[in-house]
DNA sequence: AGCACGCCGACT
DNA sequence: GTCGGCGTGCTC
């Protein structure tokens, strides 16, 4: 992350008068910068924000009025162009019926762009994309019409109707179900002048918010933890806190506040999830403690719901929202608080299109917007730990847990020593373990993290593996849909009958597990247990997943088998025991965060056992018991594991102690990848202290049919990579097939 | 991103 | 002779 000092002007900033006529305008498409267009004069001058439509080439445009922005730093902005001739210029045709998008957003914009060397228009592009920019045509409804009752024939099925209206206006399918009149009869009560159309006025459903409906009693750690917020808030200025807690220990009511401070102070909040599966049991809690719903953000949000939500958000109506990452482009006027919930979470490093990373960019938010942010887990990466190290970001702890829960008993099942049945992935010191557990009507989850039946395919003949096509992957075998699918590209193609390369027959075996062979395995052996696989692809919609966790809660379920869906932050009350099939899973790889990410995961889905007043216990199958990740998970020393990683990463300058960006480069072929990469490579600035690392084959060397291979550049933390990037990749000319990629604070490299 | 212009292969 | 392939370049 950047640390700019930032000075954002409140207002606009005074436009010399020789230049009144130019307007700059940021178009959602990859220019450099926003392009100058004739402004309307004076009393018709949109201000910056004002979304317009403007002539380009022979169509029209949608863009942003802009404003030069003195806060980003030179050497991260793109070179300025030479201004095109004031007789070139093209006028402006006219301005959308919407308030300026705020200076906050604008910025906040710029910033990301400049950050991430995205083009600026590309990152308003995603600001926009649910904005409904085109005008609204307001729905239309039926009111009591001024015809008289008395002089027309009133039959049952129009009475009906008449005594369904209400005061305001019903559309005619609404009218049609609640009178259970069909709608020719409304028609033609209509052209009867007994109903008439009257637009219905826009939905709002953004319900006031109440920070006093219902109170909730804090322990004394919390409620300290919970003033030191709520003061944040009231200060009105940028701070950034780190709220760590272990699971359990009510870090949600603490949060929740700071969240009813700034609704005191009629300010708007923004919470990020790393996922929106999360959002339907957090929505409920959130209700419960304000008496009305928060308003919901994610991608797969209805086209309509989308539009009323970003303008409610710009009209300062929707007071506080709950989404993925993108929530963070909404145009809040007055954010006054940011929540980065799960802020560990691998899921909020958007990966493709731009590449950004959600918890760094909603800091970056909330500094630009004057708010203080507030970064919540139970196991805080090593970026947000280093920022506390290093002061620049304040840290509350909650070390106990809530009520009478306690803390997990979490154990290692040494595989070398107990393994399981050939063919089988269960120890049989877990499997008695389930048994008991059983037996007490209590339930069991077990966690891995690898969707459909087996990761691998191979030839029992020749050894030939299923690969993909298109990726450098295995095939994983789903069962279920008897085919062979590809994680990475969505390739399938049906199980073969024999082997592709050999011929043999039926020599094709799976190796290894997926969720769907563990549940195999346990329909054997636990004949009795009402089973429930919980994975992203048989969890398909919001509500299946909201189904299946009520499900759990109201102990219809025995034994839940899931991948990392079932490790966010659920409360099943009834769950003791957690079995992780294998929690080698992810060591390997030779990626930076491996190891932490692992601890990260294994410990959130540690959290789920005995959260109510049973004792949990967590059960870890792993054949490396001595490596570092699976002692700290047994001793729950949580801190003293991510001090080993600090005391790892700090002499390279590893991130966070350094600075690292990644070139993708890729081509339609290895040979013109490998060219490419070499030739980009053979430029690559000679800077003291900033290290190039490669050309290599990027992780997924094949992916989508497209050769990749990567350069990474490393540098001290002083030492900002945008410009050496902007530099090095300036003229660079690309075949039609050639691509390069940055990606900024590299975090998968896989 | 569109949408032009432009320069080489198989069609009414 | 032209319709059309998509490579290259421009849009304030």
């Amino acid at each position: 992350m950047a640390e700019p000092t930032l000075d954002v002007p409140d207002g606009e900033s005074e436009t010399a008068r020789d230049d009144r006529a130019r307007l700059p305008v940021l178009l959602t498409l990859p220019f450099p910068g926003p392009l100058d267009y004739l402004a309307p004069p004076p009393p018709e001058t949109p201000p910056p924000g004002q979304l317009v439509r403007v002539p380009l080439g022979r169509r029209e445009e949608i863009g942003c009025v802009w404003d030069r922005d003195s806060t980003v730093p030179a050497d991260f902005a793109p070179p300025p162009e030479s201004p095109v001739a004031s007789a070139r210029l093209r006028p402006v045709r006219g301005a959308l019926d919407l308030p300026p998008l705020p200076v906050t957003l604008r910025r906040f914009i710029d910033w990301l762009a400049a950050y991430t060397l995205t083009p600026p228009g590309l990152v308003l592009a995603m600001a926009l994309r649910a904005a409904g920019t085109e005008p609204r045509k307001p729905a239309l409804g039926w009111v009591r019409g001024s015809a008289d009752t008395a002089s027309l024939r009133m039959t049952p099925a129009r009475l009906r109707v008449l005594a369904a209206l209400g005061n305001a206006p019903h559309g005619t399918a609404d009218l049609s179900a609640a009178s259970g009149a069909s709608p020719a009869v409304i028609r033609a009560m209509a052209d009867a002048g007994l109903l008439e159309a009257a637009p219905i006025p826009a939905e709002t459903p953004f319900a006031t918010l109440d920070p006093d409906f219902h109170r909730v009693t804090l322990s004394d750690e919390q409620d300290h933890a919970a003033e030191t917020l709520r003061a944040a808030v009231r200060a009105r200025a940028y701070s950034a806190t780190l709220l760590e807690g272990v699971t359990g220990s009510g870090k949600t009511e603490v949060y929740l506040e700071a969240v009813a401070e700034a609704l005191r102070l009629g300010r708007q909040v923004l919470v990020l999830l790393p996922e929106i599966a999360l959002s339907a049991q957090w929505t409920e809690r959130f209700a419960r403690r304000f008496g009305a719903q928060a308003a919901i953000w994610h991608s797969a949000l209805g086209s309509k719901r989308r539009k009323i939500t970003w303008r409610a958000v710009l009209d300062g109506q929707a007071r506080v929202v709950v989404g993925a990452r993108s929530a963070l482009f909404l145009p809040f006027p007055d954010l006054g608080l940011c929540i980065v919930d799960e802020e560990h979470d691998t899921a909020f490093k958007q990966e493709d299109g731009v590449t950004y990373h959600g918890r760094d960019m909603a800091v970056l938010r909330a500094r630009i917007a004057g708010a203080p942010v507030v970064l919540v887990s139970a196991t805080p990466s090593l970026e947000t730990l280093a920022n506390v190290e290093a002061g620049r970001y304040g840290h509350l702890t909650l070390a106990a847990r809530h009520g009478a829960a306690t803390l997990p008993h979490v154990a290692l099942i040494d595989m070398r020593a107990h393994p399981p049945e050939r063919g089988l992935f269960l120890s049989p010191l877990l499997t008695e373990a389930m048994e008991e557990r059983f037996a007490r009507g209590e339930q069991v989850m077990l966690f891995l993290n690898r969707r459909g039946y087996a990761p691998l395919t191979l030839c029992r003949a020749c050894g030939f593996r299923m690969e993909c096509p298109n990726c450098t992957a295995w095939l994983v075998e789903h069962r279920a849909r008897k085919e062979l699918a590809c994680h990475h590209c969505g390739h399938t193609e049906p199980i073969p009958p024999s082997c592709p390369h050999c011929g043999a027959d039926s020599s094709l075996v799976p190796i290894g597990p997926g969720i769907e062979r563990i549940f195999e395995e346990c329909r054997a052996r636990f004949p009795e247990a009402r089973l429930l696989v919980m994975a992203s692809d048989t969890l398909g919609s919001p509500q299946a997943t909201a189904d299946a966790v009520r499900r759990i809660s109201h102990r219809e379920v025995d034994l839940i088998i899931g991948t990392q869906i079932v490790a966010k932050g659920w409360h099943f009350p009834h769950l003791t025991l957690v079995g992780v099939v294998d929690a080698d899973l992810g060591l390997g790889g030779g990626d930076l965060r491996a190891a932490e990410r692992t601890v990260q995961l294994l410990h959130q889905v540690a959290g789920r056992a005995g959260r109510a007043d049973a004792p949990g216990t967590v059960l870890l199958q792993s054949y490396v018991g001595e490596h570092p990740v699976m002692q700290a998970l047994v001793s729950g020393d949580y801190r003293a594991f991510m001090a080993r990683e600090a005391a790892q990463r700090r002499p390279g300058f590893w991130p966070p102690y350094g600075r690292l960006a990644a070139l993708i480069i890729s081509a339609n072929t290895a040979e013109a990848a490998d060219a490419l990469a070499r030739a980009i490579g053979a430029h690559a600035p000679h800077l003291p202290g900033v290290e190039i690392l490669g050309p290599a084959p990027a992780p997924l060397a094949l992916l989508r049919g497209r050769h990749r291979r990567r350069l990474l550049l490393r540098a001290p933390r002083a030492i900002a990579l945008q410009p050496i990037l902007r530099h090095w990749l300036t003229g660079l000319r690309l075949g039609a097939q050639e691509r390069v990629e940055i990606d900024i604070d590299p975090v998968s490299f896989l």
